[in-house]
DNA sequence: CGAACGGCGGAAAGAGTTTTCCACCAGGGG
DNA sequence: CCCCTGGTGGAAAACTCTTTCCGCCGTTCG
């Protein structure tokens, strides 16, 4: 009947042995089975070429072999590194990775938690920051503790605060860093592409930037911090906010990799030439975008192992009582993107 | 028991009918039941939490919710990009996308799409260029028959020549319109990164691009083609082979944009500039890579569309007995990084 | 030499749904 | 007044495995 699948009752009826004793040679390892039955089964198996049915095992051991993984929007290139560690992580396990996309929805990313429970999903990586906000950020912690609390794992990358462990950027100190080596350069006034103002990634490296002015005592013209999408489109755009309102700043920061990228063009098209006429720095050192010219400085993070590292913790068998914390340090790097300011 | 999930049967219980009317209600689609009962239902389901376990339930129907996308690489542009499509089509039907990474081995290609049908998953998105190797070609049309034997769709993104639908950029006509306007900027001597030998895509770009110049009666001096990975790296090495070398060509194409961008990096390391010493173009028009400069001419492709598209094949209940062919064609853009030769 | 034991095979009880069939009830036509 | 019909609810079989428990056999210890 089950249109065309042989089942393990077939392959035992072959064999004439039981179907426990078939169950046990072709899928659970707990017990012995004598040579001869061994062989006879594992013969019938692969000549009515049997392949075990996954519901009925995760239903019957109740638990399966899926991971979860949800992302924003796995075109962006951010995402899809982070996904490629996922993958190889999980795959090493023998594992099957499921893929949700959230569009940035918060709504939609509590569906797809749900979806994955449903599923029985193993462990789950949530990649891709929060919002600030309160009510969302409460929705989706109500969600992982239940999913945990039904014996599933949960891993976050780069979004502290949830109760789950987390592989966390350090943005801050990231953002700091790259700051005082554009001080160190002799910029003085700076203009900030700042993403949307709710996002915690977006608010971190603006935080861990601002910081560093300040402690070299330089002031920040609020007119310079512009907010916008935190996509190429949102780089662009905003940064021709900037130049039609007017800005006197050498060197313009954008707080990730993409809407840097967006911001080049849009001086390129404004006819100004970086590092000439402004500095730019990003944030990620996303691969695909190392061949711009000019290279952009940046502050690199080891995305394919964060997603790894995420999968990893997320199928530790080791349940820790406290969610763990791993920081990753981001690394400056200067390319061709940042140089003094020309003098005036 | 269950690991605190809440069963169907507690539902019942709770809202005092049978299992029967409790799946009607939640699940099931066929019957009506009455409103006093199903609001009972409802309520109930509710009150306790309840979710559904989807590995009963795809037991039970014998299908299940889970679509395949199987691609070489996820980091690359190129799969993230269709990657998007098919999940977009997938989740606008409420289905789950399962996610398997090849890494270009025919052998994990196999096991990957083994696994997909022990899930029972519904449909198959195969992405990636296969190789013209005969036998590897045979035994993935047997997996494939299989599959569909089980009553599994399949359909493939560039991939023509095995037994499913497919999507296929029109790689032939494409490069050769892309010949076609280099040579009619004025180039007759063209070096060719030509990616690996044994790779569909591959050859099929050359053949197009090759044709046209033939059409044009110009000769290829077969030192300047070169072969070497499809990716961004093999675009790097080649490209250093070909001027350790040394090569009279004028321009060069690369059979996809990932190679060509490790072209312009070369031949910026060589200390030569695009496109005054040497034109450049590739193939796909990646969208990450459009704000590489100089703008990179190429021949665009609409790979999310394409995903799309292949996941809306496989996804059709439409079952044509005969597997569809659905041919994307290119469409040539000009950018900054090819210009007429410079005199001499 | 009897009893305890270790190893291996099988029967059967789940795991959580869907779905088929049967039963029941009210209403309408003969 | 009886029978058939249409609508609704329930009992139970089915879906395919895993795993517990039980029984059998041949050893080995006391």
């Amino acid at each position: 009947m089950g249109s065309g699948y042989v089942t393990l009752e077939q392959v035992a009826r072959h064999a004439g042995v039981s179907l426990a004793t078939a169950s046990r040679v072709l899928n659970g390892s707990t017990r012995q089975v004598g040579r001869t039955l061994r062989d006879r089964v594992t013969a019938s198996a692969h000549e009515l070429g049997y392949l075990a049915n996954a519901s009925a095992q995760t239903l019957a051991r109740n638990t399966s072999s899926l991971v979860g993984l949800i992302v924003h929007d796995i075109a962006d290139p951010y995402f899809s590194s982070i996904a490629s560690g996922v993958t190889r992580a999980a795959e090493d396990e023998g594992l099957v990775v499921v893929l949700g996309t959230t569009g940035r929805t918060p709504q939609r990313e509590l569906e797809l938690l749900s979806t994955l429970r449903s599923h029985r999903a193993r462990a789950v990586v949530l990649a891709g920051s929060r919002t600030v906000e309160e009510e969302t950020t409460r929705r989706l912690a109500d969600e992982i503790a239940t999913f945990t609390g039904r014996g599933g794992r949960i891993a976050c990358v780069s979004q502290e605060g949830l109760p789950a462990d987390t592989v966390v950027p350090d943005n801050r100190n990231g953002a700091a860093e790259l700051a005082r080596h554009l001080i160190g350069l002799g910029h003085r006034r700076f203009a900030l592409l700042a993403g949307p103002t709710n996002l915690r990634t977006a608010r971190d490296r603006l935080d861990g930037f601002h910081a560093a002015l300040s402690a070299a005592g330089i002031e920040l013209d609020p007119r310079n911090v512009v907010h916008g999408a935190f996509t190429r489109d949102g780089g662009y755009e905003s940064t021709r906010r900037l130049l039609a309102a007017g800005t006197d700043a050498t060197c313009l920061f954008a707080v990730n990799d993409v809407m840097a990228t967006g911001a080049m063009a849009a001086l390129r098209d404004a006819g100004l030439h970086v590092p000439r006429d402004l500095s730019v720095a990003g944030f990620d050192d996303i691969p695909t975008l190392r061949d711009l010219t000019p290279g952009l400085t940046t502050v690199r993070l080891p995305l394919e192992w964060m997603g790894e590292e995420a999968a990893r913790l997320a199928l530790s068998e080791d349940a820790a009582e406290e969610p763990q914390t791993v920081s990753v340090s981001g690394e400056v790097v200067v390319r061709e993107s940042t140089a003094a300011p020309t003098a005036g």
